[in-house]
DNA sequence: ATTGCGGTTTTTGCCC
DNA sequence: GGGCAAAAACCGCAAT
């Protein structure tokens, strides 16, 4: 099934209708304030830009601090996964 | 200039440390908050599957919404006139 | 078990070592081709806009015509639903 | 403009239709072959589970394998940031 | 100014 | 069906 049906021919499906109207809008609002953040991040970066940082290595950064226990991980993992893969238990 | 200069040395350069860490701790706290919405909205998709919508046409929807009604009708054209050179439909 | 083991002490896993070796090399080579691959493809998009395509849509009608057509006009027939619900058009 | 035009109207529009066909059936073409070499990649990691090797290792291996140079340098140019944030030259 | 390009994010398809 | 890897769209930057 597509859509929720509507039995009632008498609501014209309104009830639907408005039921994935308010959905939709629903999701529109948060998209918005995603999008608010996503702007304030940016004017982060400007104003640090602004001082005499530069943007892309401060990218950089926040992207290791963000990255490093995942990365350890995996790298721990793939190391375990090589002295398996050599027979070594 | 790759970083502002601080000339007290007294301070052992720990005003440009704390105004580095300040700036990255800013933006890790938006982009925290900012994945937060994502996966709100990405719950919203999720009810709305449960209620019997197709998730892929309501983000569809969502973007087609977010154009402005020119372009939208713009695209939709162009499409219809390929569609029809290449015999869809 | 993880990986096949190499009884044979003497050959200090050489063995298995090369086989791993080998299989890791063979999907390096096949990806550097699937590269190479969309990298002419993305050629032909390049060439098809400056001859005057929307790129996008050619993308969108690839697609289309990828699609089992009782599928795309299902797909097609939902967003319609959609559509007159939130009264686009 | 969206799409090349075609004064001739004895035609019928037949030289763009053709045109834009090709363009489409050169990158079916493309796709197809990406898509077969997917596939024996596939092959190869079903082929390496079938011997007793875990596929998700393997991945983890290429990709490994294949962010190492790019890592590194990366790592090396976040390490100049920091020291230039700081101050140190 | 315009357009190609790198990188970031979003979407899609896949395997478990 | 839910998470994960690949593809696509989007964005700002740079270079011409």
């Amino acid at each position: 099934m597509t859509a929720p049906k509507d039995h009632n021919s008498r609501s014209r499906n309104g009830n639907a209708d408005d039921r994935l109207r308010l959905l939709v809008e629903r999701i529109e609002r948060m998209e918005e304030e995603k999008k608010g953040l996503g702007d304030d991040i940016k004017d982060v970066y400007n104003e640090a830009k602004a001082v005499g940082y530069d943007a892309k290595m401060l990218r950089q950064i926040v992207r290791l601090r963000k990255m490093q226990p995942a990365d350890r991980r995996e790298m721990e993992a793939t190391l375990e996964v090589y002295k398996a893969a050599l027979g070594i238990d």
